[in-house]
DNA sequence: GTGGCTCCATACGGTGCCGTATGGAAGCGA
DNA sequence: TCGCTTCCATACGGCACCGTATGGAGCCAC
C-alpha cells in the first residue's frame, strides 16, 4: 500500500463534499462513516482524530481551490483579464466551500487557512492593479476593496440570492467600477 | 407581572451576548442557564423550546441592529453623508453579531432575517444613490456592490484583520471609489 | 391562613457525537 | 501452511446538549 493510502483519500474527498453541503459540523466521523457505508473502525485506522481529518480537509481545499486557481490565472498576460477572471467566479460559480469555511473560523486551523487565502488573493490582485499603473499603496487598497466585494457577493449568493438579481449585469457593473 | 416578563427579557439579552461571542451554538439552554446562575427549569418556564429563544434573539437583533440604525440614518439629509455613515460602520465598529448570523444561515429563521436585512439595506442604499443622480437600475447595482463590499469587509475584519491594515485609509478609499 | 399562581430547582430519559479496545477477515510473504 | 500486516466491525464508556416531569418556595387575594 502506498504511504498515502487510497482509502484515506476516500475519507478526505467525502469530508470536503460534506463540508460543502453541511458545513464543518458535517465533517464528523460517524455521519461520514454512515455516508461511506463503513464504520468508525475504518476512520480511526486512517486518522488519529477528527481534528486530523479537519486539518486534511482544509489543506485539501487550500490546494484545490486557492493555490491551484491562483497559479492557473497567473498565466493570463493582461492584468485586466486576470482580475476579471478572479472576480467573475463569485457570480458564475459561487465559492460555496469557502463560505462554509468562513462560517467555521472558530476552528483555529480554519481561521489560519482563511487568513492565508485572504493575504494571497489580496496580494495577487494588488500586483495586477500595480501593473495597471496604480501606486503600491493604492493598488493594495483597491485589491482590498475588490476582494471584500468578492467575499460579500459570495455571501449574498448563498444567503440572499433573490436580492442579487441579474448576475451577469452585476458582474459587468463591478468590473466597470473596480477595474475600469 | 407584565405580559412580557422582565426575566424573559433577561434570557434574551444573555442570548444575544452569547450569539456575539460564541455563535448560534452558544445560544443553548444549558450553557446560558449556567451563565445566568439558574437552571433549565427557569428557561422552560419562559420559553417553549430553544427554537423559540433563537427566534426571539434573531428578532431582537433585527430591531436593534437593522431597523433601528436604518431609521436613524434616514434622518441624514445629504445622501452622500448617509452612505458614508452606513459604509463607515464596517471599519469603525465591525458588525460582529451580523457575521455570526451569516455563519448560521442553516437555521431557517436566521436565513430569513439575513435575507430581509440584505434587501432592506440594499434598497436603502439604492435610494441614496438614486438621489445622487444614478438611474434606477444603476443605483441598484451600485448598492449591491457597496453592500457586498460592506459584508466582505466585515468578514475580513473578523477573520483576517492583519490583511486589512489601516482601516481609516481604507474607509476613505472605499468612499472615494464607491460614492465619489 | 389557605388556596392558587408564579417562578425556578431537581431529576430523569433520550440523542448524537467522540474516542478506545478488541477481535476478526482477507491478503501476502516465507 | 502459517504467521504477519492491513483494514475494518463491534461494542463500550463518556460528554454535552434537549426536553419533560415533578415538587417546592414565595407571594398575593380573599
Amino acid at each position: 500500500m502506498t504511504p498515502d493510502s487510497l482509502d484515506r483519500e476516500r475519507w478526505e474527498r467525502a469530508a470536503l463534499d460534506a463540508l460543502e453541503r453541511g458545513g464543518l459540523a458535517a465533517v464528523a466521523v460517524e455521519p461520514l462513516a454512515r455516508a461511506l457505508g463503513v464504520t468508525k473502525g475504518s476512520f480511526y485506522w486512517h486518522f488519529k482524530s477528527r481534528g486530523e481529518l479537519i486539518a486534511a480537509t482544509v489543506a485539501r481545499w487550500e490546494r484545490l481551490h486557492v493555490d491551484g486557481p491562483l497559479q492557473a490565472v497567473a498565466a493570463i498576460e493582461d492584468p485586466r483579464d486576470r482580475l476579471m477572471e478572479l472576480l467573475g467566479r463569485a457570480g458564475a460559480k459561487p465559492p460555496s466551500i469557502f463560505i462554509r469555511l468562513l462560517d467555521a473560523v472558530d476552528e483555529p486551523v480554519v481561521r489560519a487557512a482563511v487568513a492565508r487565502a485572504a493575504e494571497e488573493r489580496v496580494a495577487f490582485m494588488a500586483e495586477a492593479f500595480r501593473e495597471l499603473g496604480l501606486t503600491r499603496a493604492r493598488a493594495r487598497r483597491q485589491a482590498l476593496l475588490a476582494y471584500s466585494a468578492y467575499v460579500g457577493r459570495a455571501h449574498l449568493a448563498r444567503d440572499a440570492p433573490q436580492v442579487l438579481g441579474d448576475q451577469a449585469a452585476l458582474s459587468r457593473h463591478i468590473a466597470e467600477q473596480l477595474i475600469g
